[in-house]
RNA sequence: GCCGGGGUGGUGGAAUGGCAGACACGGGGGACUUAAAAUCCCCUUCCCAAAAGGAGUGAGGGUUCGACUCCCUCCCUCGGCACCA
């Protein structure tokens, strides 16, 4: 296809010529502090994989190159970066795949992703380029470690911005009188427990293949590794925490406050999963009713507990061990066995069971309060430890669960709503069940109140009476933030027999990433950085004496969560990021990237900004004002590209064969930014038509074009200015699509007529974001000087539009009936005469009623 | 089950209250050529032999002079969450 058709279009030369040329001109340069309108335009940074760069990639950066060059010529300083995420998973377990050090195989990998996007001619700020796994980087990505750690959670504090809740040094933590009376080992307990960093030994879940726990948002619906797709396991492991569920209430509300697709929102606010409730504490007690303990179940639906017939709790749940001492010995032992054989069920053993309920009663009870009444104690493994309180009230008759798990156990049904008609029958069926509407009855005060309004009333009384105590709960869990691998920022916190967990002293940050002789995971899941002994050992930042680093890393999203706020001061040796700088660039007004990161990239580093908000460290409580998500391109067989399938398009191949400019402007017009489109060679060909067309008309327009010629009030010129607006018009919204399309229109359109010289020039700065070695060359044998990279592109406001004469519709009840030529400020009864003539036979009988819609129809109302 | 997208020719897709199918692919016919490739021209939603005409944007109803577009009911499909109390 190198030219050989005689097309003219040698795009190898062409794009050699100005990859040279461009690379001293910093056409992409970014000016801090700027006069100009700043645009901050984010891609997310890839992870440099020894594949290279993949199809989606190419999209999503080709995109946002054109929007971005596109700004630049419209007079904004744009700011548009691109950096490595070289840390995590997918480099590492790449490295030990081919037997080498990752740092070697990260540093290939962005040589090969670097020339890949050079020669797609992208332009970003290259001087702004960052790599997560430098030393100078993540010295900060350990130092907001550190600020997590050294700061707790204040939820009633009243901040600047009227809003309440904000993080809040140690130093200031106010240590109940109860606890200090304890002494010092009880205050270091209590600290601990607030901090935001905190380490915690609690079941994670565990991946097999890559030998690392991993965050709950990393495990898939299925209970699959999103990495590698390995069935994950519980393992009970000492992990260093984020409190992310402090910040739940602002990640919630400040969704409010920016552009985000609904379906990222609506996903973020499910992920999180704010449910409003009471917790009710019950008395546990014997047969013969002395108390034992007290449990405590969370429920949203309190109106119906007078129809409460047991209490059920997670096999788990810590209160079992506690009352083991009041089973008999037979009942102590079933609760245990229940406990081992559920904790063994897969995911699909238990979707297998469904409906069918398992279960062990205790043989102790929990008293209703008000009913009085002695609800028997049971354990089952359909209620969850990590919800609530890992404990529920069954309401039989009013919950479909619930019912199921009396019938299994043959446990009492009452009737507490009525159903429909004022149904009060007894409850046998599951279809009798009712959840959502209804008038109470059999519940005292409640009676004969509709169900929901019953709700507030039961939570009031039972707070009243000293029971229960009004809650929200959220479904989503602190962050684990431990990996038991290598390729990874070290934790920098150092542990001392004497005086526990210490940060590194900021002036010791970065704590380097020792190289290791076999960098490889321990078969037992023990972290490689184990056998890293000269590094483990240090000395005690509090007391001098002997201690011991972390060894577990960080995981792959603690260097992207912040990486955006690097960009704009990418050598600060001092700081993560110049506050005035910060001040200038943020927020990031549009960010594009991909769906799978809604609830784990996206929701991780809004925390992590509203943390450094906080800390005042960046302005204002959201790090991106405007998000978009791109689709995905799969392979021509119409699957996902994947090289078990073999049907992975290889960008070098596809620019090799078709040049840059082509397959550009076929990513843009392929479908919509966001749209799931299978990659079509026949359509490059399409787009590569186009160019070779464009490219021999203009080069004949060139060589003939006179520098006098006007250009005049002709149909190329209001042609021109409507191919502007439309351009304009589009890239907002992000519709390169048809951007591409409108320009295939306008060729198709004025191929046969003379393109005078000041049309070709203002549609070459046009192009030249789309096409920008095509347009930079063709500038050239129009013997432009410069480049037209860096021209001004100049767009007539829409009110300033020529009049023309237009095709305008002419309609009978809404029915084309014929069309009409007329100026398109034609006043209405010149319309309306020649509508009437363009129409007869169906205004024979006159007509009741005409309406004139300028510029778009006129239609007559017959009845 | 809940939440969020989407459903338009043979295909990717245009049109967000005003000419349904822009643009492109594919297909058909023709020109050029010894031939092929490339290129150029014409046709290409469906029904009817054609014209005239009619039907048509997942299905049904509604609002409107006018609906792919707005409202209601339903179906299908993709994605997120899910024994979440």
């Amino acid at each position: 296809m190198k030219d050989t058709s005689g097309s003219g279009y040698d795009f190898v030369s062409i794009q050699k010529k100005w990859n040279e040329r461009w690379e001293g001109l910093s056409l992409a340069r970014a000016e801090d502090f700027s006069q100009k309108p700043k645009l901050y335009a984010l891609v997310e940074l890839p992870y440099p994989s020894g594949s290279g760069l993949h199809m989606g990639h190419c999209w999503n950066y080709a995109l946002f190159d054109t929007y971005s060059r596109f700004h630049r010529l419209l007079g904004y300083n744009v700011l548009y970066p691109m950096g490595w995420d070289a840390f995590g998973l997918p480099t590492y377990n790449h490295a030990i795949k081919v037997g080498k050090d990752p740092h070697e195989v990260s540093a290939e990998s962005i040589t090969t992703f670097r020339r890949q996007l050079k020669e797609l001619g992208l332009a970003f700020d290259w001087e702004r380029e960052i790599d997560s796994s430098s030393p100078e980087y993540y010295k900060w990505t350990q130092w907001i470690f550190v600020q997590l750690y050294e700061h707790w959670y204040d939820g009633t504090f009243a901040r600047k911005d009227g809003g309440v809740g904000q993080a809040r040094p140690m130093s200031d933590l106010p240590i109940p009188d109860e606890v200090r009376q304890k002494g010092e080992s009880a205050i270091t307990e209590y600290k601990d427990a607030k901090r935001l960093a905190f380490k915690k030994k609690m079941p994670v879940s565990w991946c097999p293949k890559c030998k690392t726990g991993l965050a709950n948002e990393e495990v898939l619906g299925d209970g699959t590794h999103e990495r590698c797709g390995t069935l994950v396991e519980k393992r009970d492991l000492e992990q260093w925490m984020l409190r992310i569920t402090a910040y739940a209430e602002r990640l919630l509300a400040d969704l409010d406050t920016v552009d985000f697709p609904n379906g990222v929102k609506a996903a973020q606010k499910n992920w999180i999963g704010k449910k409003y409730g009471v917790n009710i504490t019950y008395d546990v007690v014997t047969e013969d009713g002395q108390k034992v303990s007290e449990v405590t179940c969370f429920t949203s639906r309190p109106e119906t507990n007078f129809g409460a017939t047991f209490v059920v709790v997670a096999p788990e749940h810590a209160i079992l061990e506690e009352l083991g001492q009041y089973m008999d010995e037979v009942t102590k032992k079933n609760v245990l066995e229940y406990k081992n054989t559920s904790a063994r069920k897969t995911k699909e053993q238990r979707e297998a069971e469904g409906k069918k309920k398992t279960g062990v009663n205790t043989g102790l009870y929990c008293l209703n309060q008000l009913t009085g009444t002695k609800m028997p104690l049971c354990v089952s493994d359909f209620v969850l430890v990590d919800f609530g309180t890992g404990a529920l009230v069954g309401v039989p008759g009013h919950d479909l669960r619930d019912f199921q798990f009396a019938q299994v156990m043959n446990l009492p049904v009452v009737r507490v709503v009525t159903t429909e008609g004022g149904d009060e029958s007894e409850i046998t069926q599951e279809s009798q069940v009712q959840e959502e509407s209804g008038v109470m009855i059999n519940s005292g005060f409640l009676d004969g109140m509709e169900i929901h309004e019953a709700t507030t009333k039961m939570m009031d009384y039972l707070e009243e009476k000293g029971w229960g105590k009004k809650i929200t709960v959220y479904r989503f869990h602190d962050w684990v933030f431990s990996r038991q691998h290598y390729w990874g920022e070290p934790t920098p916190m150092v542990h001392c027999e004497q005086c526990g967990w210490n940060p590194v002293p900021m002036n010791q940050l970065p704590v380097t990433l020792p190289k290791l002789a076999d960098y490889r995971m321990g078969e037992d899941g023990s972290s490689p950085l184990e056998k890293a002994d000269e590094w483990i050992q240090v000395s005690c930042p509090s007391c001098g004496g002997k201690a011991r680093r972390e060894t577990d890393v960080m995981p792959n999203w603690a260097g992207s969560n912040w990486y955006f706020l690097r960009y704009l001061d990418p050598h600060n040796k001092e700081k993560l990021v110049d506050q005035t700088i910060a001040s200038y660039w943020m927020p990031v007004d549009i960010y594009y990237g991909g769906q799978e990161h809604v609830t784990l990239h996206l929701l991780y580093s809004r925390f992590i900004y509203k943390f450094l908000s906080d800390l005042g460290a960046v302005p204002g409580v959201e790090p991106y004002k405007q998000r978009r998500n791109h689709g995905i391109i799969l392979g021509p067989d119409n699957r996902k590209m994947s090289k078990s399938w073999g049907n992975v398009v290889n960008p070098d191949e596809v620019v090799g064969k078709f040049g840059a400019d082509v397959v550009r402007l076929y990513l843009m017009f392929i479908g919509p930014y966001e749209s799931v489109t299978p990659w079509n060679e026949r359509s490059v060909i399409g787009v590569h038509r186009f160019v070779v067309k464009l490219i021999k008309k203009l080069k004949k327009e060139c060589t003939v074009v006179n520098r006098d010629k006007e250009v005049g009030e002709n149909g190329i010129s209001i042609g021109l200015s409507r191919l502007k607006q439309r351009v304009r018009g589009d890239i907002v919204l992000l519709k390169f699509n048809t951007i591409v399309a409108s320009f295939m229109e306008f060729l198709n359109t004025y191929e046969k007529n003379p393109w005078p010289y000041e049309i070709i020039k203002e549609f070459l700065i046009l192009l030249s974001p789309f096409a920008p070695y095509v347009s930079e060359e063709l500038w050239e044998v129009l013997g432009e000087k410069g480049s037209v990279h860096q021209q001004e592109l100049k767009i007539a406001d829409v009110t300033q539009e020529v009049h023309s004469e237009i095709d305008l519709p002419v309609m009978v009840n809404g029915k084309l009936r014929a069309k009409i030529s007329v100026m398109s400020n034609a006043t209405e009864a010149d319309v309306v005469t020649l509508a009437t003539q363009a129409a007869p036979q169906y205004l024979s009988q006159g007509y009741a009623k005409v309406i004139y819609v300028p510029g778009k129809a006129v239609n007559f109302v017959v009845r």
